[in-house]
RNA sequence: GUGGGCGUAGCUCAGUUGGUUAGAGCGUCGGACUGUGGCUCCGAAGGUCGCGGGUUCGAGUCCCGUUGCCCACCCCA
């Protein structure tokens, strides 16, 4: 068989889990002190959970989702994004049900079919947070303040980060300017590309999100929404920047940030970085989407969240130089001098375990020597040696394998003989 | 889905105009007078040269196909 993983995807060994789980840990510290309380979802849900939440124009849905029927004939689809089954989840269970609220985050693979490239798999790993039943844009800058805090606590230099933010509008004021962008797009068809073209009629808005340069110069011409949001829009923009410049979060305003999931309304926002993410800018982003709850038949629940890479957080994080989980170093090593003496060294690393301290012992019956090679390579400080001279007497020598010294304890005592030894 | 680059020991790579037993460094294992590490020295193990065809007396080296990886487009975390 191919013992090669899939195509896209990779084996996180050592060096990469450990990194995983500083980040985990990090968001788990992090986010529990601003309220939020971690939730696990299916990593599959029915497909629907996806192409009515994230839109079904989307590049997302349209051409990067991993659906399959189950055994019964059900349409099922591997989570492509994290928000879209924490919503469902809180509607299944109430969790935001009249007036009350809740704040959420989770962390896990997702999934989509793409070529992958640099900071681009097929299966990747996020970490999410979504506070459902919040409409205050103080809660919009609370959780971007969570955001760029978790990025700062990892170790991303806070000028390698910029945040960009915007707003998409709600449903009062964003069809009409949908249209203007729609007409807009139409107008100036022939210098715009195929693509674009397409957009004009299934997500006129995504025309802002194309790369491609003349594009990017025609759009520059294009109405902005920050120019015809209603009232109620506008005044929650402004207060959300009020409040992030209360906490001193510098943002630079994105007129035409557009988000790849058609749930989100008013706030958006992202985190991006300039050096590591090859192709890739973005290492977070989220928003609000006040209307997903009841686009799943729920009561209406205003909700906004964010998601952030794994995959693209480390490659940050490399590319500031930032060194992320040192391998676990070994107390002490436990060396048998000959076969006769292995199973007393294997009960006194046993017993040193037990005591709290991180023990090694070699299981291979290796020369002395190879033993304290070992030792010295798991970065041992004190190595227990135990062989007929130290069982006859009822004793075991401890060398420091820093100062070189050796001392001898009693078999008995070798737990307390050894902790004091290692301060 | 499209384009470009690359696939040689566990890892990073060399392999001359196609020519005999495919190399190095690192790593691993063993050894350098009797039970002791980091440096040094010696030695050993380890390779279907991605896979399949083809050209040739002969291919890791050339041609074709295929597959995988990487990077980019698209889009996003």
């Amino acid at each position: 068989m191919d013992a090669r993983a899939p195509k896209g995807t990779v084996d996180m060994l050592p060096g990469t889990a450990r990194a995983w789980e500083f980040m985990t840990k990090t968001a788990q510290d992090l986010f529990g002190r601003y309220g939020f309380e971690p939730i696990y979802t299916p990593l599959f849900e029915h497909t629907e959970v996806f192409t009515r939440g994230i839109g079904e124009a989307t590049d997302i849905v349209s051409k990067e989702m991993y659906t399959f029927e189950d055994r019964s004939g059900r349409s099922l689809t591997l989570r492509p994004e994290g928000t879209a089954g924490v919503v469902r989840a809180a509607l299944e269970h109430g969790l935001a049900a009249q007036g009350s609220s809740a704040k959420l985050y989770y962390a896990g693979p997702m999934f989509r079919y793409e070529r992958p490239q640099k900071g681009r798999m097929r299966q990747f790993w996020q970490i999410g947070a979504e506070v459902l039943g919040a409409a205050e844009p103080s809660t919009d800058a609370e959780i971007i303040t969570l955001l760029v805090r978790f990025f700062e606590s990892v170790g991303i230099p806070l000028d390698r980060m910029t945040l960009l933010l915007n707003s998409m509008g709600d449903e009062a004021c964003r069809p009409a300017y949908r249209e203007r962008v729609r007409q807009f797009i139409l107008q100036k068809g022939a210098e715009l590309c195929e693509e674009c073209n397409r957009r004009a009629d299934t997500n006129p808005l995504r025309a802002f999100d194309c790369k491609n340069p003349e594009c990017v110069a025609v759009m520059a011409d294009a109405p902005l929404l920050r120019d015809s949001l209603c009232d109620e829009c506008a005044e929650h923009y402004e207060s959300v920047k009020r409040h992030l410049d209360l906490v001193g979060i510098a943002y630079v305003e994105a007129p035409r940030l557009v988000r790849g999931l058609d749930y989100y309304t008013r706030t958006v926002f992202e985190v991006q970085v300039t050096h590591g993410l090859g192709s890739q800018n973005a290492i977070g982003g989220g928003g609000r989407y006040d209307r997903l709850m009841q686009e799943y038949g729920g009561p209406p629940t205003p909700g906004l969240g964010f998601a952030l890479g794994f995959e693209r957080t480390l490659l940050a994080l490399e590319a500031a130089g930032v060194d992320v989980g040192a391998a676990p170093r070994t107390d002490v090593y436990v060396a048998a001098v000959d076969a006769d003496v292995r199973p007393a060294a294997f009960v006194t690393a046993a017993r040193l375990r037990d005591a709290g301290m991180a023990a090694s012992l070699d299981h291979q019956a290796r020369s002395l020597k190879s033993q304290f090679k070992q030792a010295d390579r798991l970065g041992a400080r004190l190595v227990v040696v135990i062989g007929p001279d130290e069982l006859a007497s009822g004793q075991v020598t401890i060398r420091n394998m820093d100062t070189k010294d050796e001392t001898r304890a009693a078999v008995d005592d070798v737990v307390v003989a050894v902790r004091s030894r290692l301060g």
